[in-house]
RNA sequence: GCCCGGAUGGCGGAAUUGGCAGACGCGGAGGCCUCAAAAGCCUUUACUCGAGAGGGUGUGUGGGUUCGAGUCCCACUCCGGGCACCA
């Protein structure tokens, strides 16, 4: 494409304008309205790629936006430096996983700078300074002190290839590790915790409150998972003075409960088994243990009842509604970690244990009156009560309200709350992250790291291979140090913590980069937060924010960040994917289409405008042929706007008309439309508006009526000023053609529409018959219901398509329409 | 299985409160400029019947509400995403 400008001056210019004006920094003590804008925390992953385009591309734009909105705008930039990819590419090269990714740093920051994204680069840091990690570690001994963290042996996620624990989190529906794809195996080891269950209700109740994606809202109260019921004992048929506790949601089905069962960790299972059941009971254990723990919670395709494997203990439970004997198995579909470990089988209202049943022929009772058309099996829904004793005849609801009274009275009963989130497992066995500060003395146990001696930094001179341990494990210098109370021989943690800390707090940071004796002033923190507009994808839409929200809560209940907000992420945006032939783009699969070429061909200005144009920014982009000849719209589109600004092919009039009027009133409605769609994230509407603008100027600037020249000026600002935070070089550079004296176009006031201005003088009203439109015509807005039905019926194309008619009823909508009944 | 989205021309999409369906752009067709091309500019472009004027049809499918439905209600089909032995 032959362009009118030298782009890629325009715009190298620009950005470095940009840079040595330090024109978006921003102090803590700025007077104006205060606004947080930004995009989630990167993994430094090497060259952008599309996604990363759009994702700056919106957030640059609100940015200026809002700069321009008058407000005192917070745009921090960092990277989210500790991570595996760089471990492992380190552990094949043979380097050091700093070398590797201080590399893929500098190369995506360079290219976020060649996008014109903008920041107060006086704020940026990464997770892997050692400032940074000062503060991490300092948080984590917090977390310690107040009763947050916690140490454990626990059942974890062991991935094989990646060698390391994994958060559940981190594990795939199907088993597999979400990094490596490697299939998790399950292993007891000794674990840091963060006590996020703790606030649990807390983080479930406040996402009501969040101007969110429903999506992303459901997914957080799924991941959470909430669910009221009732604790009770089955009391030990052989031994009255001993029960199993087992916890339900449906007390209500009580007599319908035909067998008990325990998790095969359960620490009553020894106790329960009999000596003649001992050996299945022995190797059903031994088989669970064997699994993964997602192949026993998931369910084979194959259907019916026999991936569910369990055995008779032996022993038998009393069920407190019909004081009937039923027996206690053990079944690798009941979970250890949830509940109590043990449940009450109802195979006519649980789909699971109907599947049991089925397979160990165990007997079915209903004791919910299905509908006539059920076809069998576990039934779910609502109905009367029957087989059920006292609860006979009463609704589901009602049911489980006296059966809870019932277990409540007689069988040791509590009302509980259950959550399917877990605590989060911060440990892991890795080099490249940040160490857990403490260490372990023979006299005293787990000591903290005296905050002096804070950070605790790896040493440089590790071997990465691939022995399954973290090179800190085997690194003499680091392991050994002297217990900080009895300076006696200690040991150091060699795990580090999961990356998911690191960026669970740097929002926090970039508000306050400059504290040196603290992670941050509460006082300045409390200043910019909650960010105004948080914008990322819609993959951290669970882990991530989940983390973030609890960090935040936790900081603000041990005193470190109090008086800031407790939820941290005031408004979300979750934009879309960039997608190539249906697959998400990935350095992995070889499909990435990086922004490099369109800097020297169409420029980051018609990159970004292409971006913002091609769709909503919710929606995912599909990469095709089609995409490079819209990117060059876009870029004919800013050529189109950089002609018409040197006046090219113009022709100017003395006297103001009615054509200049109208232009006016266009530049008026646009202001008014573009102000509206950026606020409401609609910004391909937003481009649209700008070139239905800028046909309308062109077409009355060209033809040989002409224009007159102020009103042209005055619509080429307006355009400038609408484009600046859109295409934000090309707008300047135009800016400063057209006012030498005047401030960069970014420091200029957004544009007002004149209300008087944006309403249209004429109308088009449609005259329809029938609900089919027969007539347009030009009408004053201000008309009246009954002035338009009488012009509709005098007007002659409505009379000869009425064609002599009998009129049943005339419904008026003055201005815009009438509709004639026949 | 459960929970969220979504389905509109050849393509990306627009229609903010129930009121002109298809804005804007891409692609296509024709033209201007040019020795020629590129670039640029202009016209046209949902489908269909018609030489034309003009008519008919049309927002995944089938019903419904309404003077009027892409928009609201009911039932369904397909696509995308999330959750999924959590008792």
């Amino acid at each position: 494409m032959a362009r009118p400008f030298d782009v890629n001056a325009v715009e190298t210019k620009w950005q470095q304008y940009w840079m040595d004006h330090g024109t978006y920094e921003v102090d803590n003590d700025d007077p104006r309205e205060r606004y947080y804008a930004l995009c989630m925390y990167p993994y430094p992953s090497g060259a952008a790629h599309q996604g990363h385009v759009r994702n700056y591309t919106f957030g640059d734009l609100i940015v200026r936006y809002q700069t321009m909105r008058g407000k005192a705008v917070l745009s921090p930039f960092g990277f989210d430096s500790f991570g595996l990819p760089a471990e492992n590419a380190a552990i094949k090269a043979g380097s050091h996983p700093r070398v590797f990714t201080e590399a893929r740093m500098a190369e995506l920051k360079a290219s976020l700078v060649r996008l014109g994204a903008v920041y107060d680069w006086r704020r940026t840091f990464n997770s892997h300074d050692p400032e940074y990690m000062r503060w991490s570690q300092s948080i984590f001994l917090a977390f310690l002190k107040n009763g947050l963290a916690y140490r454990a042996e626990a059942p974890v996620n062991w991935c094989p290839g990646c060698m390391t624990v994994l958060a559940n989190e981190q594990v795939n529906a199907d088993g597999t590790c979400d990094r490596s794809g490697d299939l998790v195996v399950r292993r007891n080891l000794e674990q840091w915790f963060f006590r996020i269950t703790d606030y649990a209700d807390e983080l479930l109740a406040d996402v009501d409150e969040l101007a969110w994606p429903e999506r992303v809202k459901s997914m957080q109260r799924n991941w959470i998972g909430r669910s009221e019921g009732v604790e009770f004992a089955l009391t030990f048929a052989h031994d009255a003075s001993k029960s199993l506790r087992v916890f339900t949601t449906r007390p209500d089905t009580g007599f319908g409960v035909t067998y008990a069962v325990v998790a095969p960790e359960h620490p009553l299972l020894d106790e329960l088994t009999t000596p003649e059941h001992r050996d299945a009971v022995d190797d059903l254990v031994a088989r669970a243990n064997a699994a993964t723990e997602m192949e026993r919670t998931t369910s084979s395709s194959e259907g019916v009842g026999l991936d569910k494997r369990g055995a008779f203990t032996g022993s038998y439970v009393i069920n407190p509604f019909n004081a009937e004997r039923v027996p206690v198995y053990v079944a690798d579909y009941v979970l250890g970690t949830y509940g109590t470990g043990a449940i009450m089988a109802v195979p006519g209202e649980d789909e699971r244990d109907f599947d049991f049943a089925l397979a160990y022929g165990l007997p079915v009772i209903h004791t919910v009156q299905p509908p006539g058309d059920f076809e069998g099996g576990s039934y779910h829904g609502d109905g009367v009560h029957i087989n059920s004793g006292f609860l006979d005849g009463l609704d589901v609801a009602a049911a489980k309200e006296r059966a809870t009274e019932f277990l409540v009275d007689h069988a040791g009963g509590l009302r509980k709350v259950n959550f399917r989130l877990r605590d989060w497992l911060v440990s892991r066995q890795r080099f490249w992250g940040c160490p857990i500060p403490v260490v372990y003395c023979d006299a005293h146990g787990i000591v903290p790291v005296p905050e002096e001696q804070l950070p605790v930094l790896a040493p440089d001179d590790v071997v990465m291979d691939k022995t399954g341990q973290s090179p800190l494990a085997t690194h003499e210098g680091f392991l050994h140090t002297t217990c900080p109370i009895c300076g006696g021989p200690a040991r150091r943690e060699t795990d580090t913590m999961d990356t998911f800390t690191d960026s669970s707090w740097y929002f926090l940071r970039f508000a306050d980069p400059f504290s040196t004796d603290r992670a941050f002033d509460p006082a300045e923190v409390a200043k910019w937060m909650p960010v105004s507009q948080y914008i990322g994808g819609v993959e951290h839409a669970i882990l991530h924010l989940l983390y973030a929200r609890f960090y935040t809560k936790a900081l603000i209940d041990i005193g470190l960040a109090t008086g800031v907000e407790r939820e941290p992420f005031a408004r979300l945006f979750t934009q879309g994917m960039i997608r190539y032939e249906g697959t998400k783009m990935s350095k992995s699969k070889g499909n990435l289409v990086t922004p490099e070429p369109y800097f020297t061909t169409v420029g980051a200005d018609g990159l970004r405008l292409f971006h913002l144009f091609v769709g909503p920014p919710a929606d995912n982009v599909d990469w095709t042929d089609q995409t490079e000849d819209m990117i060059e719209g876009c870029a004919r589109f800013i050529d189109r706007v950089y002609r018409l600004c040197q006046y090219d092919d113009v022709f100017f009039h003395e006297e103001r008309s009615e054509l200049d009027l109208a232009v006016e009133r266009a530049v008026h409605r646009t202001i008014a439309r573009v102000t509206n769609d950026l606020e409401r994230w609609s910004y391909n509407t937003a481009v649209a508006a700008l070139m239905e603008l800028l046909n309308v100027i062109s077409k009355t600037a060209r033809a040989s009526t002409g224009i007159d020249r102020a009103t042209l000026d005055e619509a080429l600002d307006a355009m400038l000023l609408m484009l600046a935070p859109m295409t934000p070089h090309v707008s300047a550079e135009l800016w400063e053609q057209r006012h030498p004296d005047a401030p960069s176009v970014h420091g200029q006031a957004w544009p007002e529409a004149d209300p008087r201005l944006v309403v249209h003088e004429f109308v088009t009203m449609v005259v329809q018959i029938n609900g089919k439109v027969r007539a347009r015509l030009e009408v004053a807005p201000e008309l009246s219901d009954e002035e338009a039905s009488a012009l509709a019926l005098a007007n002659e194309d409505v009379v000869s398509a009425l064609n002599g008619a009998k009129i049943q009823r005339v419904v008026a909508r003055a201005p815009r329409l009438v509709n004639v009944i026949v």
